[in-house]
DNA sequence: CGAACACTTGACGCTCTTCAAACACGGTGG
DNA sequence: CCACCGTGTTTGAAGAGCGTCAAGTGTTCG
């Protein structure tokens, strides 16, 4: 609990992962495909297996909002109302459970089912906080060295890969594309990652790169 | 609907205020006088009736973040974890009611009170959304009209009161709290808005307040 | 009436954006 | 096999916008 802001939570609890391992019926979804769309209703409930998804809702101005990233076990798209705010896209090749909520409410006891909802959508609450937290009083450089951190908390392999591209990493952290790759060149300069080509990455200084996320 | 970002979202429903009424015990804060603190249990739920509340969190690095503005009927501090992340503060003379989450849910069926809890964490999870629309990619000058437009939205009376500081709305707006000063005699410059003091003000032009907000 | 506090205003510098151009990679077709 | 193009990324130079520091102006309260 050192690092509050640079680790991601997961969207699921054991309950929830239980009712959609038991009733989700499994899809698979292409790279940059569409998972559910802004305005579809909200009845379904869509569980990442295996893959990476992002969240997104578009503006009046024309610009892009990105919700969050999801990736697996996390329950993605817990939202509030009767139809999605944001809609939901796959980053790389997906397999996904999907279950409707009144059937995992019958599967299980209806308050049990209910509870776990709750606890997704607190969980996902605390994320939009952090994420906000994470956006407040910090430079260029500190947003993008807490998000490679973040990423980096995930996997414990030698070299990782970034599913997004350098658009999203810009419109999530609200910066421009330049300024990213701008940081990540610097944090190389700096020996504190390394790059091998633009997604493919491994921390060298993490004890440096916490202290670059302040 | 037609400017999401600039409406305040109440964080309350029927069920809510039903059995905060019938069973939530009256209490009176005084202005500047705590409500919760960070790190207490999230036994007790708070709702506000007459007043203004702001949620705060302390950071690492001595910086304090502002979760949120809760005005006359908000459910305060709605949140994931046994203990509060954020503590409450009363920003004028507050009239709350009080009540242990367990004494509501006796007092109704379980399953109606869970329901209306969901539905206010979903409400909160909404705002916070909001909150992060209305800080990425705007500047200072959207960013202060959007806040003065949100109040105005509260209230339709000719001249209003901010219940808070020039600091709590930089904060709050990821800003200093001169760019905030500057802002705000800027817009009075542009006869869009007019303040009798520091507190006081009212709309003049709507219109282009909205398209201030961008 | 004076002191403490909150807010405003000004000047200057740094950070990030903007605009522009170069570069890298992957696929297609000659 | 290599020239060609499209897309995504990097790099550079210039400028705008906001933060910082510092001084000034209210405003509230003893």
């Amino acid at each position: 609990m050192t690092f509050a802001n640079m680790v991601r939570i997961p969207i699921t609890t054991p309950v929830m992962a239980g009712v959609m391992e038991q009733i989700g019926i499994r899809m698979d979804f292409a790279k940059g495909s569409e998972i559910f769309g802004q305005d579809e209703d909200t009845d379904l409930l869509h569980s990442v297996v295996k893959g990476a998804v992002r969240t997104t809702r578009l503006l009046r101005d024309g610009r892009r909002q990105i919700g969050d990233f999801y990736f697996d076990g996390d329950l993605v798209g817990v939202e509030t109302g009767a139809v999605h705010r944001f809609s939901a896209e796959a980053l790389a090749d997906c397999s996904i459970r999907v279950a409707r909520r009144s059937a995992c409410r019958m599967a299980y006891r209806a308050g049990a089912f209910d509870g776990a909802l709750l606890e997704a959508t607190q969980r996902e609450l605390e994320r939009t906080q952090n994420h906000l937290l994470a956006l407040e009083h910090k430079s260029a450089c500190e947003r993008v060295a807490s998000f490679l951190l973040a990423f980096a908390h995930r996997k414990r392999a030698d070299f990782l890969s970034l599913p997004m591209g350098r658009q999203d990493i810009a419109d999530y952290l609200d910066l421009t594309i330049e300024t990213v790759s701008r940081m990540v060149s610097h944090l190389q300069s700096l020996q504190v990652v390394e790059f091998k080509g633009s997604r493919e990455f491994r921390v060298i200084r993490r004890d440096l790169l916490e202290q670059l996320a302040a």
